[in-house]
DNA sequence: GTCAAAAACTGATCTAAATCATTTTTTTTG
DNA sequence: CAAAAAAAATGATTTAGATCAGTTTTTGAC
Protein backbone atom coordinates (compact mmCIF):
# COMPACT_ATOMS: atom_id res chain seq x y z
CA UNK A 1 0.00 0.00 0.00
CA UNK A 2 2.42 2.59 1.09
CA UNK A 3 3.97 4.59 -1.42
CA UNK A 4 6.69 7.69 -1.03
CA UNK A 5 4.58 10.20 -2.94
CA UNK A 6 1.21 9.43 -1.97
CA UNK A 7 1.26 8.24 1.60
CA UNK A 8 -0.57 11.26 2.92
CA UNK A 9 -3.72 12.88 1.04
CA UNK A 10 -3.63 16.19 2.69
CA UNK A 11 -4.85 19.63 1.82
CA UNK A 12 -3.31 22.71 0.97
CA UNK A 13 0.21 23.89 2.32
CA UNK A 14 1.20 27.27 1.09
CA UNK A 15 -1.30 30.32 0.64
CA UNK A 16 -2.31 31.91 -3.01
CA UNK A 17 -1.35 35.32 -1.62
CA UNK A 18 1.69 36.07 -3.16
CA UNK A 19 0.56 35.24 -6.88
CA UNK A 20 -0.60 39.18 -7.00
CA UNK A 21 2.68 40.68 -6.17
CA UNK A 22 3.94 39.49 -9.46
CA UNK A 23 1.38 41.80 -11.00
CA UNK A 24 2.37 45.40 -12.01
CA UNK A 25 0.99 48.23 -10.17
CA UNK A 26 -1.30 49.35 -12.78
CA UNK A 27 -2.33 45.79 -12.82
CA UNK A 28 -3.16 45.43 -9.50
CA UNK A 29 -5.22 49.19 -9.17
CA UNK A 30 -7.13 47.37 -11.77
CA UNK A 31 -7.47 44.19 -9.53
CA UNK A 32 -8.41 46.73 -6.45
CA UNK A 33 -10.86 48.98 -8.67
CA UNK A 34 -12.94 45.22 -10.01
CA UNK A 35 -13.19 43.34 -6.88
CA UNK A 36 -16.38 42.85 -5.07
CA UNK A 37 -16.13 41.85 -1.02
CA UNK A 38 -18.80 39.33 0.20
CA UNK A 39 -19.31 38.09 3.62
CA UNK A 40 -20.93 34.68 3.91
CA UNK A 41 -22.46 33.15 6.59
CA UNK A 42 -21.45 29.71 7.60
CA UNK A 43 -22.97 27.31 5.91
CA UNK A 44 -23.66 29.47 2.68
CA UNK A 45 -22.75 28.07 -0.69
CA UNK A 46 -19.95 30.56 -2.23
CA UNK A 47 -20.31 28.61 -5.93
CA UNK A 48 -22.45 26.04 -7.13
CA UNK A 49 -21.34 23.40 -9.19
CA UNK A 50 -22.69 23.45 -13.27
CA UNK A 51 -23.70 26.99 -12.79
CA UNK A 52 -22.05 30.03 -14.65
CA UNK A 53 -18.51 30.98 -12.92
CA UNK A 54 -18.29 34.82 -12.98
CA UNK A 55 -15.84 35.26 -10.59
CA UNK A 56 -12.43 33.80 -9.14
CA UNK A 57 -12.91 33.05 -5.28
CA UNK A 58 -9.92 34.77 -3.14
CA UNK A 59 -10.58 33.70 0.37
CA UNK A 60 -9.78 36.64 2.55
CA UNK A 61 -10.97 35.03 6.09
CA UNK A 62 -12.96 31.92 7.03
CA UNK A 63 -13.23 27.96 6.07
CA UNK A 64 -14.59 26.09 2.98
CA UNK A 65 -15.28 23.17 1.84
CA UNK A 66 -14.92 22.52 -2.22
CA UNK A 67 -17.34 19.38 -3.52
CA UNK A 68 -18.47 17.64 -5.83
CA UNK A 69 -22.35 17.22 -5.89
CA UNK A 70 -23.48 13.58 -5.25
CA UNK A 71 -27.06 11.79 -4.69
CA UNK A 72 -27.34 10.95 -1.90
CA UNK A 73 -23.79 11.70 -0.65
CA UNK A 74 -21.49 14.44 -2.04
CA UNK A 75 -17.26 14.39 -2.59
CA UNK A 76 -15.20 16.51 -0.49
CA UNK A 77 -12.25 17.57 -2.92
CA UNK A 78 -10.60 19.57 -0.15
CA UNK A 79 -10.79 21.52 3.05
CA UNK A 80 -9.40 25.14 1.86
CA UNK A 81 -8.43 27.53 4.79
CA UNK A 82 -8.25 31.33 4.58
CA UNK A 83 -5.98 32.99 1.99
CA UNK A 84 -6.48 30.96 -1.07
CA UNK A 85 -7.97 30.87 -4.82
CA UNK A 86 -10.77 28.90 -5.83
CA UNK A 87 -12.70 28.24 -8.94
CA UNK A 88 -9.54 28.11 -11.50
CA UNK A 89 -9.97 25.23 -13.15
CA UNK A 90 -13.51 27.53 -14.36
CA UNK A 91 -10.54 29.00 -16.65
CA UNK A 92 -12.01 27.61 -19.19
CA UNK A 93 -12.38 28.61 -22.80
CA UNK A 94 -15.79 29.19 -24.17
CA UNK A 95 -17.65 27.30 -21.02
CA UNK A 96 -16.94 29.01 -18.22
CA UNK A 97 -18.60 27.02 -15.69
CA UNK A 98 -17.77 25.74 -11.55
CA UNK A 99 -16.66 21.91 -11.79
CA UNK A 100 -17.26 21.98 -8.32
CA UNK A 101 -19.62 23.66 -5.67
CA UNK A 102 -18.06 25.99 -2.46
CA UNK A 103 -19.67 26.00 0.50
CA UNK A 104 -18.36 27.51 3.94
CA UNK A 105 -18.21 25.96 6.98
CA UNK A 106 -17.77 29.21 9.15
CA UNK A 107 -18.41 33.11 8.25
CA UNK A 108 -16.30 33.54 5.88
CA UNK A 109 -14.74 36.82 3.44
CA UNK A 110 -14.35 36.38 -0.03
CA UNK A 111 -13.16 38.71 -2.72
CA UNK A 112 -14.60 38.89 -6.12
CA UNK A 113 -12.09 39.33 -9.58
CA UNK A 114 -14.12 38.84 -12.80
CA UNK A 115 -13.08 35.93 -14.42
CA UNK A 116 -12.54 37.87 -17.80
CA UNK A 117 -10.36 40.07 -16.10
CA UNK A 118 -8.17 37.64 -14.54
CA UNK A 119 -7.89 35.89 -18.27
CA UNK A 120 -6.71 39.23 -19.43
CA UNK A 121 -3.97 39.47 -16.80
CA UNK A 122 -3.02 36.07 -17.74
CA UNK A 123 -2.72 36.96 -20.87
CA UNK A 124 -0.49 40.47 -20.18
CA UNK A 125 1.60 39.05 -17.51
CA UNK A 126 3.17 35.32 -18.16
CA UNK A 127 4.65 35.53 -14.85
CA UNK A 128 1.91 36.07 -13.18
CA UNK A 129 0.07 33.17 -15.44
CA UNK A 130 3.19 30.79 -14.72
CA UNK A 131 2.61 31.84 -11.12
CA UNK A 132 -0.96 30.65 -11.53
CA UNK A 133 0.50 27.20 -13.24
CA UNK A 134 2.21 26.44 -10.27
CA UNK A 135 -0.65 26.81 -8.08
CA UNK A 136 -2.91 24.56 -10.50
CA UNK A 137 -0.15 21.83 -10.22
CA UNK A 138 0.22 21.74 -6.62
CA UNK A 139 -3.57 21.25 -6.57
CA UNK A 140 -3.60 18.67 -8.74
CA UNK A 141 -0.77 17.00 -6.70
CA UNK A 142 -2.92 17.82 -3.79
CA UNK A 143 -6.15 16.44 -5.80
CA UNK A 144 -4.36 13.15 -6.97
CA UNK A 145 -2.79 12.18 -3.70
CA UNK A 146 -6.78 12.12 -2.41
CA UNK A 147 -8.17 10.35 -5.16
CA UNK A 148 -5.46 7.53 -4.76
CA UNK A 149 -6.20 7.11 -0.45
CA UNK A 150 -9.65 7.02 -0.92
CA UNK A 151 -9.88 4.72 -3.81
CA UNK A 152 -6.84 2.69 -2.58
CA UNK A 153 -6.77 2.60 1.74
CA UNK A 154 -9.48 0.75 3.83
CA UNK A 155 -11.16 2.89 6.21
CA UNK A 156 -8.77 3.15 8.90
CA UNK A 157 -6.04 4.35 6.83
CA UNK A 158 -8.80 7.09 5.40
CA UNK A 159 -9.62 8.28 8.96
CA UNK A 160 -5.95 8.40 10.47
CA UNK A 161 -5.21 10.39 7.06
CA UNK A 162 -8.04 13.09 7.88
CA UNK A 163 -7.55 13.38 11.39
CA UNK A 164 -3.79 13.77 10.52
CA UNK A 165 -4.43 16.64 8.11
CA UNK A 166 -6.87 18.79 9.85
CA UNK A 167 -4.13 18.43 12.70
CA UNK A 168 -1.30 19.80 10.48
CA UNK A 169 -2.51 21.58 7.45
CA UNK A 170 -5.85 23.01 8.25
CA UNK A 171 -5.47 24.45 12.01
CA UNK A 172 -2.28 23.71 12.40
CA UNK A 173 -2.19 22.04 16.06
CA UNK A 174 -2.86 18.64 17.44
CA UNK A 175 -5.85 20.26 19.57
CA UNK A 176 -8.69 22.01 17.94
CA UNK A 177 -12.46 22.18 17.58
CA UNK A 178 -13.82 21.01 14.57
CA UNK A 179 -15.89 22.67 12.65
CA UNK A 180 -16.86 20.22 10.50
CA UNK A 181 -19.40 17.50 11.19
CA UNK A 182 -19.22 13.71 11.06
CA UNK A 183 -21.64 13.54 8.46
CA UNK A 184 -18.65 16.27 6.54
CA UNK A 185 -16.15 13.55 7.52
CA UNK A 186 -18.14 10.97 6.04
CA UNK A 187 -17.76 13.00 2.64
CA UNK A 188 -13.84 13.57 2.78
CA UNK A 189 -13.40 10.17 3.61
CA UNK A 190 -15.89 8.63 0.99
CA UNK A 191 -17.19 6.44 4.13
CA UNK A 192 -20.62 6.29 5.94
CA UNK A 193 -20.92 8.71 9.23
CA UNK A 194 -21.18 5.40 11.26
CA UNK A 195 -18.37 3.73 9.74
CA UNK A 196 -16.53 7.42 10.65
CA UNK A 197 -18.36 7.59 14.18
CA UNK A 198 -17.51 3.75 14.74
CA UNK A 199 -13.55 4.43 13.87
CA UNK A 200 -13.27 7.83 15.86
CA UNK A 201 -14.53 5.80 18.76
CA UNK A 202 -12.09 3.00 18.80
CA UNK A 203 -9.27 5.88 17.72
CA UNK A 204 -10.25 7.12 20.96
CA UNK A 205 -10.30 3.66 22.81
CA UNK A 206 -7.23 2.95 21.70
CA UNK A 207 -5.28 6.38 23.14
CA UNK A 208 -4.89 7.49 19.72
CA UNK A 209 -6.91 10.57 20.28
CA UNK A 210 -9.15 12.16 22.30
CA UNK A 211 -12.45 13.55 21.41
CA UNK A 212 -15.16 15.66 23.76
CA UNK A 213 -18.04 17.13 21.76
CA UNK A 214 -15.71 18.68 18.92
CA UNK A 215 -13.18 19.02 20.57
CA UNK A 216 -10.27 16.83 19.52
CA UNK A 217 -6.48 16.25 20.04
CA UNK A 218 -4.38 14.43 18.27
CA UNK A 219 -2.51 12.23 20.89
CA UNK A 220 -0.22 9.29 19.14
CA UNK A 221 0.95 11.16 15.80
CA UNK A 222 3.19 8.26 14.97
CA UNK A 223 0.70 5.13 15.07
CA UNK A 224 -2.05 7.16 13.25
CA UNK A 225 0.86 7.91 10.56
CA UNK A 226 1.60 4.30 10.37
CA UNK A 227 -1.93 3.32 10.09
CA UNK A 228 -2.41 5.84 7.14
CA UNK A 229 0.26 4.79 5.42
CA UNK A 230 -0.48 0.85 5.66
CA UNK A 231 -4.07 1.19 4.19
CA UNK B 1 -26.36 9.29 -7.95
CA UNK B 2 -26.64 11.10 -11.17
CA UNK B 3 -25.39 14.12 -11.84
CA UNK B 4 -25.12 16.49 -14.73
CA UNK B 5 -21.61 17.73 -14.84
CA UNK B 6 -20.23 14.14 -13.62
CA UNK B 7 -22.74 11.30 -15.53
CA UNK B 8 -19.56 9.95 -16.79
CA UNK B 9 -15.87 9.96 -16.24
CA UNK B 10 -14.18 9.56 -19.62
CA UNK B 11 -10.75 10.65 -21.00
CA UNK B 12 -9.40 13.39 -22.89
CA UNK B 13 -11.02 15.01 -25.77
CA UNK B 14 -9.54 17.97 -28.04
CA UNK B 15 -5.48 17.23 -29.17
CA UNK B 16 -3.01 19.14 -27.67
CA UNK B 17 -0.91 19.49 -31.01
CA UNK B 18 -2.63 23.17 -31.62
CA UNK B 19 -1.08 25.11 -28.81
CA UNK B 20 2.34 25.23 -30.15
CA UNK B 21 0.93 27.17 -32.91
CA UNK B 22 0.71 29.75 -30.23
CA UNK B 23 4.46 29.96 -30.26
CA UNK B 24 6.35 32.56 -31.95
CA UNK B 25 8.51 31.11 -35.05
CA UNK B 26 11.78 31.91 -33.16
CA UNK B 27 10.57 29.91 -29.91
CA UNK B 28 8.95 27.03 -32.02
CA UNK B 29 12.60 26.52 -33.71
CA UNK B 30 13.87 26.55 -29.90
CA UNK B 31 11.09 24.01 -29.28
CA UNK B 32 12.15 21.97 -32.57
CA UNK B 33 15.84 22.21 -31.57
CA UNK B 34 15.83 20.70 -28.17
CA UNK B 35 13.44 18.48 -28.69
CA UNK B 36 14.14 14.57 -28.26
CA UNK B 37 12.61 12.12 -30.59
CA UNK B 38 12.40 8.50 -28.79
CA UNK B 39 10.81 5.22 -29.52
CA UNK B 40 8.79 3.34 -26.91
CA UNK B 41 8.11 -0.41 -27.17
CA UNK B 42 4.85 -2.02 -25.76
CA UNK B 43 4.91 -1.70 -21.90
CA UNK B 44 8.05 0.02 -21.37
CA UNK B 45 7.57 3.29 -18.78
CA UNK B 46 8.15 6.10 -20.26
CA UNK B 47 8.27 8.36 -16.71
CA UNK B 48 8.17 7.05 -13.29
CA UNK B 49 6.55 8.19 -10.73
CA UNK B 50 8.70 10.43 -7.59
CA UNK B 51 11.89 10.78 -10.37
CA UNK B 52 13.36 13.84 -11.48
CA UNK B 53 11.17 15.21 -14.45
CA UNK B 54 13.36 16.30 -16.87
CA UNK B 55 10.77 16.87 -19.52
CA UNK B 56 7.29 17.91 -21.07
CA UNK B 57 6.17 14.27 -22.86
CA UNK B 58 4.30 15.13 -26.27
CA UNK B 59 3.11 11.55 -27.54
CA UNK B 60 3.70 11.72 -31.40
CA UNK B 61 2.51 8.04 -31.55
CA UNK B 62 0.72 5.13 -29.81
CA UNK B 63 -1.25 4.82 -26.70
CA UNK B 64 -0.61 5.52 -22.85
CA UNK B 65 -1.66 4.65 -19.62
CA UNK B 66 -0.87 7.64 -17.19
CA UNK B 67 -1.46 5.98 -13.60
CA UNK B 68 -0.64 6.37 -9.53
CA UNK B 69 1.64 3.58 -8.01
CA UNK B 70 0.01 1.00 -5.07
CA UNK B 71 1.14 -1.59 -3.44
CA UNK B 72 -0.63 -4.17 -4.96
CA UNK B 73 -2.84 -2.21 -7.55
CA UNK B 74 -1.90 0.95 -10.00
CA UNK B 75 -4.71 3.62 -10.04
CA UNK B 76 -4.98 4.41 -13.62
CA UNK B 77 -5.58 8.00 -13.43
CA UNK B 78 -5.89 8.50 -17.53
CA UNK B 79 -5.67 7.10 -20.66
CA UNK B 80 -3.70 9.19 -23.30
CA UNK B 81 -4.26 8.75 -26.97
CA UNK B 82 -1.54 10.71 -29.53
CA UNK B 83 -0.83 14.35 -29.79
CA UNK B 84 -1.53 15.06 -25.93
CA UNK B 85 1.20 16.77 -23.74
CA UNK B 86 1.81 14.37 -20.51
CA UNK B 87 3.72 15.62 -17.56
CA UNK B 88 2.39 19.13 -17.34
CA UNK B 89 1.64 18.68 -13.31
CA UNK B 90 5.52 18.71 -13.48
CA UNK B 91 6.40 22.10 -14.13
CA UNK B 92 6.35 22.94 -10.20
CA UNK B 93 8.68 25.21 -8.50
CA UNK B 94 11.84 24.04 -6.96
CA UNK B 95 10.85 20.58 -7.49
CA UNK B 96 10.46 18.87 -10.80
CA UNK B 97 9.23 15.81 -10.19
CA UNK B 98 6.75 13.36 -12.08
CA UNK B 99 3.68 13.20 -9.83
CA UNK B 100 2.28 9.90 -11.69
CA UNK B 101 4.01 7.32 -13.48
CA UNK B 102 3.61 7.01 -17.99
CA UNK B 103 3.76 3.63 -19.30
CA UNK B 104 3.54 2.33 -23.09
CA UNK B 105 0.33 0.33 -24.12
CA UNK B 106 1.60 0.31 -27.71
CA UNK B 107 4.66 1.14 -29.77
CA UNK B 108 4.90 4.87 -29.02
CA UNK B 109 6.50 7.94 -29.92
CA UNK B 110 7.29 10.66 -28.16
CA UNK B 111 8.76 14.07 -28.00
CA UNK B 112 10.69 15.49 -25.02
CA UNK B 113 11.28 18.86 -24.40
CA UNK B 114 13.44 20.05 -21.92
CA UNK B 115 10.73 21.47 -18.80
CA UNK B 116 13.48 24.77 -18.22
CA UNK B 117 12.91 25.24 -21.55
CA UNK B 118 8.90 24.69 -21.48
CA UNK B 119 9.09 27.04 -18.15
CA UNK B 120 10.55 29.54 -20.26
CA UNK B 121 8.39 29.36 -22.97
CA UNK B 122 5.43 29.81 -20.67
CA UNK B 123 7.53 32.97 -18.58
CA UNK B 124 8.05 34.53 -22.23
CA UNK B 125 4.53 33.87 -24.35
CA UNK B 126 1.67 34.38 -21.75
CA UNK B 127 -0.84 33.37 -24.89
CA UNK B 128 0.71 29.77 -24.71
CA UNK B 129 0.87 29.97 -20.82
CA UNK B 130 -2.98 30.96 -21.13
CA UNK B 131 -3.62 27.74 -23.34
CA UNK B 132 -1.53 25.20 -20.94
CA UNK B 133 -3.79 26.27 -18.08
CA UNK B 134 -6.69 25.32 -20.01
CA UNK B 135 -5.04 21.83 -21.36
CA UNK B 136 -4.75 21.31 -17.49
CA UNK B 137 -7.74 22.67 -16.14
CA UNK B 138 -9.64 19.98 -18.73
CA UNK B 139 -7.51 17.52 -17.12
CA UNK B 140 -8.40 18.48 -13.69
CA UNK B 141 -12.45 18.19 -14.86
CA UNK B 142 -11.45 14.69 -16.32
CA UNK B 143 -9.74 13.65 -12.89
CA UNK B 144 -12.65 15.36 -10.84
CA UNK B 145 -15.09 13.39 -12.76
CA UNK B 146 -13.48 9.95 -12.56
CA UNK B 147 -12.53 10.61 -9.32
CA UNK B 148 -16.48 11.04 -8.40
CA UNK B 149 -16.96 7.75 -10.62
CA UNK B 150 -14.47 5.50 -8.77
CA UNK B 151 -15.85 6.76 -5.41
CA UNK B 152 -19.52 7.17 -5.85
CA UNK B 153 -20.44 4.56 -8.41
CA UNK B 154 -20.72 0.80 -7.61
CA UNK B 155 -19.11 -1.95 -9.87
CA UNK B 156 -21.31 -2.12 -13.23
CA UNK B 157 -21.56 2.06 -13.75
CA UNK B 158 -18.03 2.12 -13.01
CA UNK B 159 -17.74 -1.05 -15.99
CA UNK B 160 -20.16 0.81 -18.08
CA UNK B 161 -18.36 4.48 -17.89
CA UNK B 162 -15.38 2.75 -18.82
CA UNK B 163 -16.41 0.90 -22.16
CA UNK B 164 -18.12 3.94 -23.15
CA UNK B 165 -15.10 5.89 -22.50
CA UNK B 166 -13.00 3.58 -24.65
CA UNK B 167 -15.45 3.40 -27.68
CA UNK B 168 -16.56 7.32 -27.69
CA UNK B 169 -13.05 8.83 -26.65
CA UNK B 170 -9.90 6.49 -27.08
CA UNK B 171 -11.30 4.15 -29.93
CA UNK B 172 -13.83 6.45 -31.51
CA UNK B 173 -15.44 3.38 -32.70
CA UNK B 174 -18.13 0.80 -31.32
CA UNK B 175 -16.18 -1.83 -32.32
CA UNK B 176 -12.20 -2.31 -31.57
CA UNK B 177 -9.85 -4.21 -30.76
CA UNK B 178 -8.63 -3.41 -26.90
CA UNK B 179 -5.30 -3.16 -26.06
CA UNK B 180 -5.43 -3.15 -22.32
CA UNK B 181 -5.55 -6.49 -20.30
CA UNK B 182 -8.50 -6.91 -17.68
CA UNK B 183 -5.91 -6.37 -15.30
CA UNK B 184 -6.13 -2.89 -16.62
CA UNK B 185 -9.59 -2.49 -16.22
CA UNK B 186 -9.66 -3.04 -13.44
CA UNK B 187 -6.87 -0.48 -12.17
CA UNK B 188 -9.11 1.66 -14.09
CA UNK B 189 -12.15 0.89 -12.43
CA UNK B 190 -10.31 0.49 -8.94
CA UNK B 191 -11.77 -3.49 -8.97
CA UNK B 192 -10.64 -6.46 -8.71
CA UNK B 193 -10.11 -8.44 -12.30
CA UNK B 194 -12.62 -11.42 -11.22
CA UNK B 195 -15.11 -8.45 -10.40
CA UNK B 196 -14.29 -6.76 -13.98
CA UNK B 197 -14.39 -10.38 -15.58
CA UNK B 198 -17.40 -11.12 -13.81
CA UNK B 199 -19.39 -8.01 -14.63
CA UNK B 200 -18.25 -8.03 -18.81
CA UNK B 201 -19.12 -11.38 -18.95
CA UNK B 202 -22.82 -10.29 -17.25
CA UNK B 203 -23.00 -7.15 -20.07
CA UNK B 204 -22.39 -9.86 -22.40
CA UNK B 205 -24.91 -12.21 -21.44
CA UNK B 206 -27.76 -9.51 -21.29
CA UNK B 207 -26.94 -8.36 -24.87
CA UNK B 208 -24.94 -4.87 -24.29
CA UNK B 209 -21.69 -5.83 -25.38
CA UNK B 210 -20.27 -8.52 -27.41
CA UNK B 211 -16.19 -10.05 -26.70
CA UNK B 212 -14.45 -12.49 -28.71
CA UNK B 213 -10.62 -12.40 -27.25
CA UNK B 214 -9.90 -8.93 -27.87
CA UNK B 215 -12.65 -7.93 -29.64
CA UNK B 216 -15.14 -5.71 -28.49
CA UNK B 217 -18.11 -4.51 -29.90
CA UNK B 218 -20.78 -1.69 -28.07
CA UNK B 219 -24.84 -3.14 -28.45
CA UNK B 220 -26.46 -1.04 -26.71
CA UNK B 221 -25.08 2.21 -25.72
CA UNK B 222 -28.15 3.72 -25.06
CA UNK B 223 -28.55 1.16 -21.73
CA UNK B 224 -24.91 1.13 -20.73
CA UNK B 225 -25.37 4.80 -20.56
CA UNK B 226 -28.38 4.15 -18.49
CA UNK B 227 -26.24 1.80 -15.76
CA UNK B 228 -22.97 4.47 -15.76
CA UNK B 229 -25.68 7.33 -14.77
CA UNK B 230 -27.45 4.52 -12.27
CA UNK B 231 -23.88 4.28 -10.01
C1' DG C 1 5.12 -27.34 -32.78
C1' DT C 2 5.82 -27.99 -27.97
C1' DC C 3 6.48 -26.19 -23.60
C1' DA C 4 6.24 -22.59 -20.21
C1' DA C 5 4.30 -18.62 -18.55
C1' DA C 6 0.99 -15.33 -18.39
C1' DA C 7 -3.70 -13.94 -18.82
C1' DA C 8 -8.53 -15.00 -18.64
C1' DC C 9 -12.09 -17.13 -16.47
C1' DT C 10 -15.03 -19.62 -12.80
C1' DG C 11 -16.98 -20.96 -8.39
C1' DA C 12 -16.80 -20.92 -3.31
C1' DT C 13 -15.92 -18.33 0.63
C1' DC C 14 -15.05 -14.38 3.34
C1' DT C 15 -15.12 -9.67 5.04
C1' DA C 16 -15.15 -4.67 5.16
C1' DA C 17 -18.20 -1.45 5.26
C1' DA C 18 -23.03 -0.09 4.12
C1' DT C 19 -27.55 -0.07 5.60
C1' DC C 20 -31.20 -0.20 8.81
C1' DA C 21 -33.39 0.60 13.15
C1' DT C 22 -33.10 2.83 17.42
C1' DT C 23 -31.45 5.48 21.27
C1' DT C 24 -28.90 9.24 23.19
C1' DT C 25 -26.98 13.69 22.98
C1' DT C 26 -26.56 18.23 21.27
C1' DT C 27 -28.25 22.23 19.03
C1' DT C 28 -31.73 25.26 17.58
C1' DT C 29 -35.79 27.96 18.05
C1' DG C 30 -40.12 29.75 19.38
C1' DC D 1 -36.63 26.84 29.22
C1' DA D 2 -39.17 23.50 26.99
C1' DA D 3 -40.05 21.41 22.65
C1' DA D 4 -38.47 20.16 18.26
C1' DA D 5 -35.02 19.11 15.17
C1' DA D 6 -30.64 17.78 13.99
C1' DA D 7 -26.48 15.30 14.92
C1' DA D 8 -24.05 11.62 17.15
C1' DA D 9 -23.77 7.13 18.71
C1' DT D 10 -24.73 2.07 18.95
C1' DG D 11 -26.06 -2.68 17.77
C1' DA D 12 -27.91 -6.00 14.38
C1' DT D 13 -28.07 -7.32 9.73
C1' DT D 14 -27.00 -7.34 4.97
C1' DT D 15 -24.29 -7.11 0.87
C1' DA D 16 -21.05 -5.75 -2.68
C1' DG D 17 -17.06 -6.95 -3.99
C1' DA D 18 -12.48 -8.96 -2.51
C1' DT D 19 -9.93 -12.91 -1.88
C1' DC D 20 -8.75 -17.58 -2.56
C1' DA D 21 -8.22 -21.70 -5.10
C1' DG D 22 -8.45 -23.54 -8.80
C1' DT D 23 -9.19 -24.54 -14.45
C1' DT D 24 -8.97 -23.09 -19.13
C1' DT D 25 -7.22 -20.31 -22.71
C1' DT D 26 -3.96 -17.45 -24.90
C1' DT D 27 0.57 -15.82 -25.76
C1' DG D 28 5.31 -16.08 -26.29
C1' DA D 29 9.83 -18.47 -26.53
C1' DC D 30 12.88 -21.82 -28.10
Amino acid sequence: MLNQSYGTSCFLESTHFSCFDLLTEDEKHLVDANRLVVNFKKGEIIGKQGSFASHIIFLNEGLVKVYLEGNPKDLILKIVPSNHLIGLPSIYDGNNRFIYSVATYSDSVVSLIDISLFKQLLGLNSQFALRIINILNEDTALIYGRFFCLTMKQSHGRVADILLCLAKRVYKTNTFNLAISRSDMADLTGLSSESVIRILKEFKDNGLISITGKDFKIIDTARLEKISQLG
